[in-house]
DNA sequence: CCTCCACTGGAAACCTAGGCTC
DNA sequence: GAGCCTAGGTTTCCAGTGGAGG
């Protein structure tokens, strides 16, 4: 029925799509109003105001689980005081990076850099050198700089907190009287207890927590989103109910609820039921978590897809040393350069925070003491995504 | 209570790619 | 263009460990 593309096409042709903007359930949507978030907003508004007038603001952490209005809050604050400053004629550039997805500190200056426009190479240079050359072209310009790092705790927990330390330092020689503010978010409420003394007291001036959102408040939200994204009536409140309960189960993940009905709404779409039931509902949930399983090892390095498909093929938990001697094998027989196990057990651990294994350390005493490693995300969906690289499609049987 | 297995996971050394300086 | 420097990934080295069996 839906996979017939001309019954696609006639439902967009003659307005019978579900949606009226599916703009409004995307991750960077930024909603007019944000509901629940009224105190946070205005807290996090007081703390930046001074940059309004041309003084530094204190640095300010955000803390909260995912989903709970974190970054949506950052942005929307961010993006009125933008719209402020535009008025005034001020020199002020808000800058976000996410330091997940930068992935390494020289990374996320190198973010950084490119987006205040200073040039710095994608490697090359010193740390202490690209810091040198985003202060030399902030001083040049004579911009005051606010700089949203989200997701700080991961940056912190995988490296140290030098680069906050250095971002926060005052460098009054090599910028003259403008600074940098940060905004930190981070997703760990015990971040703190990661920081060194000397980067808190500059970093923590202010804090802002965010706590997670009741299942009454999700409901809210997404009714919200449904008034916007959708046509009325289409969206049964049991299915809206259904995606709040959900997401509250994963300690009310906003994001999460909101993608459940995007994906609940597309399937109803594709299916071409002029409703979106809570069948949809859980149907997305599934479909979201096999996407999930599926990006997370199709972009995995080829030996850690190679460790991977060791613990997919069998059926029983393996122990390290299992795994890695059929890792070897594999690696000898396709005339590959193993890693030592050392690697690879770094590298199952990283599979383990992944979620597509699970592997706690077990002793079994006079049997030493090792991983047990098996296999927790859909079996098909990483098989699925194994076969996409073409040395795996050879070697599984 | 002691032993001893099969690792774990921290720390440092080593390697490589790529920009920098002269 | 040679030689230097750095970041990030990997290897090398190794002290440390939970608990079944003696």
């Amino acid at each position: 029925m839906g996979n017939d593309i001309d019954t696609i096409f006639d439902h967009i042709l003659t307005g019978k799509s579900l949606f009226i903007d599916r703009d409004v359930l995307r991750n960077e949507y930024i909603p007019d109003h944000i509901l629940f978030r009224d105190d946070q907003i205005s807290q996090l508004a007081q703390i930046l105001a001074p940059v309004l007038m041309r003084s530094k603001p204190s640095n300010v952490f955000l803390y909260g689980k995912t989903g709970t209005g974190k970054t949506v809050v950052a942005r929307y604050v961010l993006k009125k005081l933008a719209e402020r400053t535009a008025q005034h004629e001020l020199n002020i550039e808000f800058v976000y990076t996410n330091t997940r997805i930068a992935s390494t500190p020289y990374h996320v200056l190198f973010e950084v850099g490119s987006q205040l426009g200073a040039q710095i190479p994608f490697t090359g240079l010193s740390m202490s050198g690209a810091m040198r050359r985003i202060f030399e072209r902030i001083g040049a310009s004579g911009t005051n700089i606010v700089l949203v790092l989200d997701e700080v705790d991961y940056l912190v927990k995988n490296f140290d907190d030098d680069l906050l330390y250095d971002l926060t330092r005052p460098n009054a020689d090599i910028v003259g009287s403008s600074f940098i503010s940060l905004v930190g978010i981070s997703n760990d409420l015990k971040f703190k207890e990661y920081l060194d003394p000397r980067v808190l007291s500059s970093l923590g001036e202010e804090e802002l927590v965010f706590p997670p959102y009741m299942v009454g408040e999700l409901e809210a939200i997404l009714s919200d989103r449904v008034r916007l994204a959708f046509r009325p009536n289409v969206v049964a409140d049991t299915a809206v109910k259904l995606c709040a309960s959900l997401a509250a189960m994963e300690h009310g993940d906003a994001r999460r609820a909101v993608d459940l009905l995007r994906v609940a709404g597309e399937l109803a779409e594709r299916e071409g039921s002029d409703q979106v039931t809570t069948d949809h509902v859980m149907k997305a949930a599934r479909s979201i978590e096999r996407d999930r399983v599926y990006e997370a090892a199709r972009s995995l390095p080829l030996h850690a897809k190679l460790v991977l498909a060791v613990v997919t093929s069998s059926n029983n938990e393996l122990n390290t040393g299992q795994v890695y001697s059929r890792y070897a094998e594999i690696c000898k027989t396709s005339g590959l350069t193993p890693l030592t196990q050392r690697r690879v057990s770094s590298i199952i651990s990283e599979l383990d925070v992944l979620g597509l294994v699970n592997a706690p350390v077990i002793s079994s005493g006079r049997f030493g003491r090792s991983k047990k490693i098996k296999l927790v995300a859909s079996k098909d969906s990483v098989i699925k995504a194994l076969r996409e690289d073409d040395v795996l499609t050879s070697l599984l049987s």
